[in-house]
Formats: C-alpha cells, sequence, structure tokens
DNA sequence: CAGGTCATAATGTCCAGACAAATGCGACGG
DNA sequence: CCGTCGCATTTGTCTGGACATTATGACCTG
C-alpha cells in the first residue's frame, strides 16, 4: 500500500494504491481525484502534475496515469490542454449523465418516493411494442402501470413493457423500489437509452389520477432502454405532473 | 498508404490507412469501421477480427487498434466482451448525444427551418444570469430572442444570454442560420450543456406569438452551455408548441 | 447422459519508452 | 516598444510486449 501526494504546491491531495485489490489501478486512481474534487481540495481551475511527474510520485506507468485522467476528462471534471497541463474544470458542472429512473432521482434529491402498483400482468403486445421490444407480433410480454407519489402527492403515471423472463418482479418489490434498481439487481446491465420527451394537456382518466384539472400541461415521455448487447429490455411510457417535476439532462460532447 | 481486409469471413471491408496524414491511425480506423457500419457492412451482431489480428492485419500495435475500437465503444457502435470479442451492437441504437441546436435538428430532418429576430442587443443582467454565466452583477450580456418557424408555423419562442464579445453576431445571420453554427464557426468549443426539461401552459403573449390558445400545453427547456474549460457560452430559456416539437436524447452509460 | 474440469481464446490491465505537436513564455532583434 | 523566433514544457500518438481475468466449449469422469 502507497500514499503519495498529488499535488506539489499545497501538498493537501493523497492518494493510497492498493495493488494487491482487484480494482484496477487507473480506476483507484480516477476515482481518488474525483473525490479530492467533490471534497473541494482540488478547487476549479487548480493545475495537475503534469502525467509524467504524477506516474513517478505514484509508481506507475504514463499510460495508467493517463487512463485514470482520460476516465475523468470524459466524465467532464477535467480538462487537458496540450502543451499546458491538466486542470480542474471550471464552473461547477453537474453529474454526468446517468441511467436513473424517477425513483432514484427523488431519493437522491431527499423526497420520499412512495408507488401504488395499479397493473403487472403479462399481456399480449400490439405490433409497435413488439417491433420496439424486438419481439414476434402477438407475443406476450410484461405489463406494469404504476402511480408515483412524491411527499404524498401524486407525481407520475407510468406505464413499462418488459420482455417476460428478464427479472422476476413482485408486486411489493416494485412497492418498496425503482424499476431500475430491481433490474440492476437482478443481473440486467442497461447501457444505452433513448428518450423521447414533449408535453400534451392531461385527459379525464390522467387527470383524476394525478389529482390534476382536465387539460392541465403534462409532460411526457417516451423511454426505450437496451442492455449491453443492444438488446430492449424496458420499453416506458411516462406522463408527469409539469406542475410538480422537471428533467434534468447533462450532455457531454467529445 | 496501405489497405488491408477486416473481416475473414467476408472479406468485404477494407481500411485505408494513411500515414503521412495528420489524421491520427486509431481515428481513421475508427471512421471506417463506423462506415462500414453505417453502410451496412458490418450488420449488427457481426464479429470484428480480435484485436491482435487486426493490429497484425493493419500493421498497427494493439493499443492503437484498441483505441479505435474503445472510441466506437463509447459512442454506442460496438460492444466489447472480455473472452468472447468485440460485436456490432445488436439494434438500431440512435446516434449518440450530441449538442445541437433546434435549427440543426429542423435542417437534419429535413423540415425548413425560418427565424425571427425579435430581439438582439446587450442588456444587464439581473442576478440570476449573472450567476450562471460567471458574470459581476450589474454587468451586460447579449440578450437575444427568436421565433423559430418550420414548414411555415411557428414552432418555439427562443431566449438566450451570451457573454459580450464572444461572437460577433448579426441579425442576419441569426434569420439564416443556428445559433450553435454560429459559434462554433467564431471558434467557440462546446462541450456541456446542462438541460431542465419541463412543461406549462401557455401565457396569453406566448400564445399569440405561437399561434396557440391560451393554456395549451407548452415544452420548455432550459439549458447552460459550457466550453472545454468549462465556462459558460450561452444559456438559454426556451418554449416549443408540444403540439409540433419533441425532444430525443440518448444516454450512453459507461 | 449429466456434470464438472480444463484448455483456449479473447479482452482488460499495466509497463517502458519514443517521437510529434501545440502552447506559452522569454530572449532577441528590428 | 513591439513583434518574431526559438526553446522548454506538456499532452497526443504510437510501439511492443507481458500477465491477469473471464467466457466459451470440448473433454473427461461418474
Amino acid at each position: 500500500m502507497t500514499c503519495v501526494n498529488l499535488i506539489s504546491m499545497t501538498a493537501n491531495l493523497a492518494i493510497d494504491l492498493d495493488r494487491s485489490s482487484p480494482v484496477p489501478l487507473y480506476f483507484q486512481v480516477a476515482e481518488q481525484i474525483a473525490e479530492a474534487i467533490r471534497r473541494g481540495d482540488l478547487v476549479p481551475g487548480a493545475r495537475l502534475d503534469n502525467e509524467i511527474l504524477l506516474a513517478d510520485k505514484l509508481g506507475l506507468s504514463r499510460p495508467t496515469i493517463r487512463q485514470a485522467i482520460q476516465y475523468l476528462v470524459d466524465k467532464g471534471l477535467l480538462v487537458r490542454k496540450r502543451g499546458v497541463g491538466t486542470q480542474v474544470v471550471h464552473g461547477q458542472v453537474k453529474r454526468s449523465v446517468e441511467l436513473t429512473s424517477l425513483y432514484d432521482d427523488l431519493r437522491r434529491s431527499g423526497q420520499e418516493p412512495a408507488t401504488q402498483v395499479i397493473a403487472l400482468e403479462p399481456r399480449t403486445v400490439d405490433e409497435e411494442i413488439a417491433a420496439i421490444l424486438g419481439l414476434e407480433p402477438g407475443a406476450e410480454a410484461l405489463y406494469l402501470e404504476r402511480l408515483r407519489f412524491a411527499a404524498g402527492e401524486p407525481l407520475a403515471l407510468l406505464h413499462n413493457w418488459l420482455p417476460l423472463g428478464l427479472a422476476r418482479l413482485g408486486a411489493t418489490d416494485l412497492e418498496t423500489r425503482g424499476l431500475y434498481e430491481l433490474l440492476r439487481g437482478a443481473g440486467v446491465r442497461m447501457r444505452v437509452a433513448n428518450q423521447r420527451i414533449g408535453a400534451r394537456a392531461a385527459g379525464q382518466s390522467e387527470a383524476r389520477l394525478l389529482g390534476e384539472r382536465r387539460g392541465a400541461p403534462l409532460l411526457t415521455m417516451i423511454r426505450t432502454t437496451y442492455d449491453d448487447q443492444g438488446r430492449a429490455v424496458e420499453h416506458g411510457s411516462h406522463v408527469y405532473r409539469a406542475s410538480h417535476y422537471s428533467l434534468e439532462v447533462t450532455l457531454i460532447e467529445r
């Protein structure tokens, strides 16, 4: 186990390496630099030591250090400029894009999410859903309909279609945890999601369920999620009360 | 200049390398593989030769090949699995996330965008905008207000704030080209954008401008864009006619 | 025939070094 | 005083190799 200071000037940033750990070295380095940025030990604009010096200090090779830095550059935490050096990004850029569910979002923001399962059953898919999920027309898929509350108020009406046999989902599970969390726990590795976000006026029945008036603006989101092999694992069509919720997205261009 | 077939089985994919070009070799490889996927020469599920063989065929080292493949994995075109190999992703995953403007989106989808500039002038910023753009309170910034049409119909009302001196923007330019295109042309390198998407009912004046009735659902987007150094280069607050437009977002988890 | 075991193949990680290219700054000269 | 050239610094790209880890399928055994 080694432990080395990263910044000569300030000498307040230390990195521990555990070569016996299964966690890759580059990842250990990246995590600890990211943590230093979150903590504020590395302020925006601060320059890291150059790659060769860093590699030397940590007893690693330059490619390994580069891999660690590249990882953080991709996440938008660092900026590299040839001939200049590597700096912590100016301005407080938010967390990178992540595949999260509404449930995760709510819990992270400190609200208390609750869920009421309205439907949970295999249903015959129509042509459109079959095409999206890559099933034969007339096949069955798991249909799921939920009403999501936050702070005791109805917030969203969620419709989902999932391929059968993907995970064992019980109504009890779904009322205490988020769908994405359950899928991840079942070993589903979600990787790409395609979302279409729009808005429309609330219909009669939606309005009643959500506690809005008919014609109230609703935020709509249609999302298809694929796993790391490109197979569709979930298709959702959701409506949110625009007065209570908005979506946040961060884009990073490489 | 070398030219090598990539896939032994089909032998229909060739890659040209130009070592005298300033374009990095890994990028040349990546581009041509991506092109082959777009063309359909590499169908979803097709397996690439393994990295060592590829490197051998192309006369490159394995890290260079890996860099090319990694680039495409990050873009969501390929999937790597240890012990198995590298495959073209199943299913038609859309293009990766990009920083685009409404104008670009419309032109790409074949519609004919038109723009009417309502306001284009330096204005004193309020506290909120100053904080977002990183300016002193009371400083000035360029205020821009536009009405965007597609196929002759009003589509969106766009409000923007930009730091002064970023680019010379004329009303004529803005009526014939998109804001992002103009900024890129002026050397601004946009890299990260943070968007908040919501919905609300149209007010009286918005409704009149957009040709909707008061209370019609509107899609709202508030976006701040940062350059590669993390400096804010643009802040926009836009409303779209929900009946005519929706936003598409692709998320890729690494 | 079923199940576990082992070999094989492929990617993941890491190392040591070399040269290229861009940036910023200082020294020099007009 | 100002501009230009050149140099030092730093990241970008590329090489060639080594070992670790994991998934797959063939083989052997019970």
